[in-house]
DNA sequence: CATGAATGAGAATTCATTCAT
DNA sequence: TATGAATGAATTCTCATTCAT
């Protein structure tokens, strides 16, 4: 029972998923979860303390995942610049092709506990560019610029780019490419030093 | 009486702006907006046909001015380049100051009406980035670049970068000259040649 | 002044009245009315003490009206089945001429006064038809009946055959006289003795 | 718990439909039904999916019933004046045994839904004394009539005379027995050709 | 007398959460 | 452990009525 114990939190959490990348948090509700799941409404309240508890889990699990990858791709070989295009790159495409949960990170939640996950969840995909960018302005490669903004802006770029596309109509493979690549070029260069010197705008 | 009308009117308006500022959309239900402006929930309908029909008023209102403002930067002199880093930069200085509507702008929001309101808002300032693209683009000012996600990419960019420190915390006057400088700064970079030629990343 | 209270008080009466004919009492609030009557929401509670007050002032003048000339029909010279007949033509064609108010009359109203209104207004009209039943049977014109109920089965009749026609679809001048012709025929037919002996059903 | 299920569905209409008897559409709330039928209002939406639709229910659950014992009197053995006479004693009697829904059916409900249901309701009413009407009158029992209009007008006379005794006033078994036979009477004598023939009214 | 803005008491509906079985 | 019926608080919207001007 055991066995059956963490069978129904998998699926708990497998069908919050689903529903949230289908319809966003307006569409799942306790009870749309619960009969997705296959499971009963109150059985929920075993496993999670309350709905907002349940969907901070499902917002940590899809970003605990993304962590880990982008992780491997920062602490990977090659250059920083490298390493920032296959982080967007990484990150893009797999919204773009799983279930939207992208579209989770950007929305406003209906709990707000909810809404401070979502908040941490950016600040981590934040450090992670952080740390790209400081080696990147370290040797060289970039800029000079606060770091903390610019992680911020390179977050706030895809995750607006993409729900752009996600949300109302799914495009087709070859546009999708062209988004990814699109995406991920305007965050190199966004970070990078560029041709002609940054002229001051007339104040 | 014409007085007391448009002064309530307006009561609402700046009630239901503070809210959804300060809390988002989540916080600004009726009763709440009313007891903010000093009027009972009732005479809300007297001026707005419904919850969905004030908060699209509330969003259009700051999105009109700031186009009309950004409008007068694109169409204006200057080299494309200075006029996205001073349309950029008038942006997130009054976005600093007054309260932070920046939020509305990425909410998932309860009414269908508003969810519309806000793509249309999004377009918009989409297309004024597009003009200043297109033209930085063809006079070699910009890289070649997709100019519907590049202008994705900005919006998302500085919205981003907005909402993550206005939400939490309040910073200094210093700060926020920072702020701005390096969100503006940003999408310059990004939109433009960088000095090293784009590498692609190894596969 | 006198004389533009009293202008008041009718305006506001016809414009109830018509509300009312054109919508039922459902499209008939005071702000509606006030508005049709160009006055005033407010100065409708000078004249009357609720909505209610006012729309008993309305059922009883149209029924008042309609009272009155049913009754001269019925104090009239002419046989009771002359009689019985003319006022039944009379009362259906001005029901469908003139607006609506027939409808009120069977309508469900809101206010529990306008419920009481409506009774009244039956027990009149079924009065009336009592005084034409009491002459005929003693004439010999009709059948031995309980006068009662036969006046409330008249004024069902007449009422519901009315609503069918008037309420969703306005028939032509053709239809018209047939509708009158026909419910006055089946109100004699209904009171007269019948050709061939009634039958007791097999119990 | 099917057993729970079921019984609070039932308690649910049962409540609906001893308020509507009561006190009419007007005082069949939500929050009352819920009230009388001992569950709270939240529950009374688990089985229906809106005001509306619980007392389309209503309505429909009595016309059905009142229909099956109507056509199986109408389809049945005898003169078409026997069961004319029989249907409408058969209905009258049930409605002065049961609580008045009659009501109902000459009300103006506030849901458009329930306006529909009450409009195919007297429809079908109309229906089945169509069908003895046309046999009576091919028999030569009936006079020649229009038999939407007489359908129509006997439907109106038997609700008019039920509402009438039944609303204000409860009255004795006695009286009850001659107000069904005086109803029935009336309606037999409103479709048999007159002992002396249809004078016209002078013009 | 006249206005019409303002009130506030409902009314319907939704949905997270609980609890008897 | 599991169920899902039941709850009830929360929320939007309507409209008769009042009252300051």
């Amino acid at each position: 029972m055991e066995e059956r114990l963490a069978g129904n939190r998998e699926r708990i959490l497998a069908a919050a998923r689903r529903l949230v990348a289908e319809g966003g948090l307006r569409e799942a509700q306790i009870a749309a979860v619960a009969s997705a799941a296959g499971v009963s409404a109150g059985l929920i309240y075993r496993y999670f303390k309350s709905k907002g508890e349940l969907f901070v889990e499902v917002l940590d699990f899809a970003v605990k995942h993304e962590i880990e990858i982008l992780t491997a791709i920062v602490k990977g070989p090659g250059s920083a610049r490298d390493r920032l295009h296959a982080a967007v790159e990484s990150f893009t495409r797999r919204a773009l092709e799983g279930p939207n949960l992208a579209y989770a990170f950007i929305a406003e939640p209906a709990e707000a506990e909810v809404d401070r996950a979502r908040i941490r969840a950016r600040k981590k995909f934040g450090d992670l560019f952080k740390a790209i960018l400081k080696e990147g302005i370290a040797a060289g490669e970039f800029a000079q610029q606060d770091i903390d903004i610019t992680a911020a802006c390179i977050v706030g770029a895809y995750t607006e780019a993409l729900v752009g596309p996600i949300g109302p109509s799914r495009t087709g493979a070859k546009d999708r490419e062209k988004l990814i690549t699109s995406i991920s070029e305007f965050c190199v260069r966004a970070v990078s030093e560029s041709a002609s010197p940054q002229r001051k705008r007339a104040s």
